[in-house]
This record gives structure tokens, C-alpha cells and sequence, in this order.
DNA sequence: CGCTCATTTGAGGAACTTCAAGGTCAGTGG
DNA sequence: CCACTGACCTTGAAGTTCCTCAAATGAGCG
């Protein structure tokens, strides 16, 4: 069985549900629906994040397209959102991790993806236990290689968003860009949402 | 093949070594190694860490007896080691992916492990965008937790472990903790590394 | 006891948040 | 074409939390 890539691919095609797009700020899936289903993202930005008693919210991850996640324990309780407009693949869990005990590749595809997640999760930890401008200097930065180190920088997400996933204010998220760009680190062109990262080695510096 | 527990016990055996007893403080493995092993831990605390260049130092996370681990990518270059006296176990990582592919039990062992992990990492992730003193009371609740709910709570690390694991000084952790103390939420009873969770109700009201 | 190392406590300063106001930009309707 | 609107971002000033530096206290051990 799976001899060939074609068969494999429909059997693939027969798990996922899909293209299914949202807007921004839609509830892509509460974190008990992600128990049935591995998203895939084909377009966009998927946050998933959490909203405190307290009413504070923590962005915990961000998925580009190419991304496939949904491992995260239902004891979080995660909110997987559209951080802008989004097309993504539900794919079911059961079915992808039955093939994956019959076919090497797709098992690897899957232990890949959750290995780089945790990867990032970890990383995420790191970068919450330094400066606001570390945080703002390494968040871009990584955006840009995640995105493919286009010469432009088009952050795709809000700025509410970005503080909130680096564990800052609006306000100190704002200052510390400012910051970076008064120091020729980065630029605005032409609008505040693209950026043109100058000086990589000065950024790399910052980051420590 | 596998058909039974004890030739999967036999499998296991070839593959592990160990287990191996270190000191507090010493350098288990740095992750080049764990990129050849994953780590089993029969005793004691592990801490896997990352020193700076500026000198600081960050805990990521910590291991106990009974955790599987060691998916950690090689990019991250972290540092395992013994946070208390240790024995830990060696398992040859590529041996027991074979052994994954054609046992489903052990497949979903290792799948645990690694989701376990990550949602381990992603609690951290949130903790870290919270107060000083939320964040004692939450690691100790959590450790009671992890260590089984025992009537008293013997914090195994050092403060300056728990410290670089919370992004916090060690003086702002001692603070904390007295804080929570004088609140009668803990008690130390009859010295420093003992603890007495008292009010648990108080204590998942400080964690939010 | 007298050493060392770990933890606690205090006072002052730095970083971040809060609150409040101003600015920019895209969309809308006159 | 221009003013109006609302969402989003930026800036300023005051307040809070946490860090830094320094010293004191406590625990473990020869």
C-alpha cells in the first residue's frame, strides 16, 4: 500500500475537509474541535492564543501558510483564530495518524511539524525573558525568514497582536520599534506596515 | 513481530543505556548529543538550559522521573543538566523511531512524550507574561502537582534554577515567595526547601 | 566555632505599564 | 474632491513592577 505518491495523495485528499476560509478575527476552532482535527494553513496568518479571568490575552503561537499544527493538549484550552484573512485544511487527526503507522514519509511530515513547533514554543520562551526591544527586534526578524526574507518586510498581523504574543503593551511594542528605527536598524517604506530591515548585523546584535 | 510485551521489552533493552548517575550541576548532554539520544529520567531533576552571550542564563524546562524527552532541534543549542544528583537513561533515538514504525504502543508513547512537552512549553510560554508572584505560585502548584500531590512539597532545585526558569531575579523570586507566605497561602515548614501548600483556593486565585 | 554558600531583606534606579491625547490611513458619503 | 469616521498606531507623562547593588541572615559542614 502507498507504493506510489499518487495513491498516497488520495488517500489524503479523502481525510481533509477543506480549503475552508475565514476572516480576520474569526474563531477558526476552540481548542476541544483541534482534538479531532490537524489544520494546515494555505493562506495567511492563524493565531492561537488565550483570554485570562483576568481578561488579558496571551498570543501563544503564529502559523504561516505551510504550517500544519493542532497538538496542543485540550487542557489549555487554546483559541485557534484568523490573525488576518485565511484559507486553511481541516485534516482528521485519527485517519492522518493511522497513515502515518502504515507510510515512513508521512509519520516524518508529522514528527517534523511537531518537533518545529516545539522548536518555536521553546524559542518563545527564551525571547520572554528579555528587553522589549530584543523581543521586537527577534520577533521581526524571524517574521522575515519565516516568510521567506522577501526584501520587504509586509507584517501581515496587527500590532495588538504582535504585543500580545511577545507579552508587551501596544504602547511598549510601538516605542520599541521606534526605537529600532531611529537607530537605522529598520525602516518604514512606505506605510507603517512594511518594513525594510537596513542593518541585519546591528539587528543580530540587538537580539544578543 | 512485537506481539508480545516481553520481546519489546528484550527490543528496549538493546537500545538504552544506562542508567548513567550524575551530579547536581554537571552537563549531561549538550544537544548535539540529544540529537543521537533521547533521555529517560529514573531520578532526580533535569534542567535543559541556554546561556547567553550576554551571560544570562534561562531555564527552559525541567524534567522528572518518569519523563521521556530530547525532540529539542539542534538550532536551539540548549544545555542538559543534572538540576539535583540524577540517573538518567539513554535511548538511541534512531533505534526506537524503527521500533515506532512497527509497534503502534511505542509510537504513542513517544507521541505523548512530545505533546506533552509542547503543551508543557506552551503553559510556560503564557506563564511568563504574568505577574512576579503568579508566576511562584503557579511553578509551586505545578511542581506539587508533577511530584504527585505529596502533603508536603520538598522543591528539589535551587532558587537560582527556579529563578532563570521564571525570567525572574532571585530576589524577586525569594519576595514572591515570602509574599505568598505572608498571604498564608504557603507555609515552610520546617525549613526553606520544605513547603506546605495551605490554601489551595488562594493559590489558584493568585494564578488567575 | 568558623567557614562557605544560599537565601532574605532593604534602598534606589531602570524598564515597562497605564492613562490620556494626538496622529495616520483607508473607507464612506456629501 | 473633500470632509468625516473609525480603527489602528504613536507619543507623552505619571505610576508600578521588577531589577540592581549591597548587606544581613540562615543553613550545612569540617
Amino acid at each position: 500500500m502507498f507504493g506510489d505518491d499518487a495513491s498516497l495523495q488520495r488517500t489524503l485528499s479523502a481525510l481533509k475537509r477543506g480549503p475552508v476560509r475565514f476572516y480576520r478575527d474569526n474563531v477558526i476552532a476552540l481548542d476541544e474541535d483541534v482534538a479531532d482535527y490537524l489544520l494546515f494553513v494555505i493562506s495567511g496568518v492563524v493565531r492561537s492564543c488565550k483570554i485570562c479571568e483576568s481578561g488579558t490575552r496571551s498570543v501563544v503561537s503564529f502559523y504561516l501558510p505551510g504550517d500544519l499544527f493542532g497538538w496542543t493538549g485540550p487542557k489549555l484550552s487554546l483559541s485557534i483564530e484568523a490573525a488576518t484573512d485565511t484559507a486553511v485544511l481541516f485534516i482528521k487527526r485519527r485517519g492522518l495518524l493511522a497513515l502515518a503507522s502504515r507510510d515512513v514519509r508521512v509519520a516524518n511530515v508529522l514528527l517534523t511539524a511537531t518537533t518545529n513547533e516545539l522548536a518555536r514554543a521553546q524559542e518563545h520562551v527564551l525571547l520572554m525573558s528579555k528587553s522589549a526591544k530584543c523581543r521586537a527586534a527577534t520577533f521581526l526578524t524571524d517574521l522575515w525568514v519565516r516568510l521567506g526574507k522577501a526584501k520587504y518586510l509586509d507584517v501581515p498581523m496587527s500590532h495588538q497582536d504582535i504585543a500580545d504574543y511577545l507579552g508587551l503593551t501596544i504602547e511598549t511594542l510601538s516605542r520599541s520599534i521606534t526605537v529600532l528605527e531611529r537607530s537605522g536598524l529598520i525602516a518604514r517604506i512606505p506605510s507603517q506596515r512594511r518594513l525594510l530591515l537596513q542593518n541585519h548585523f546591528g539587528l543580530r546584535r540587538v537580539m544578543n
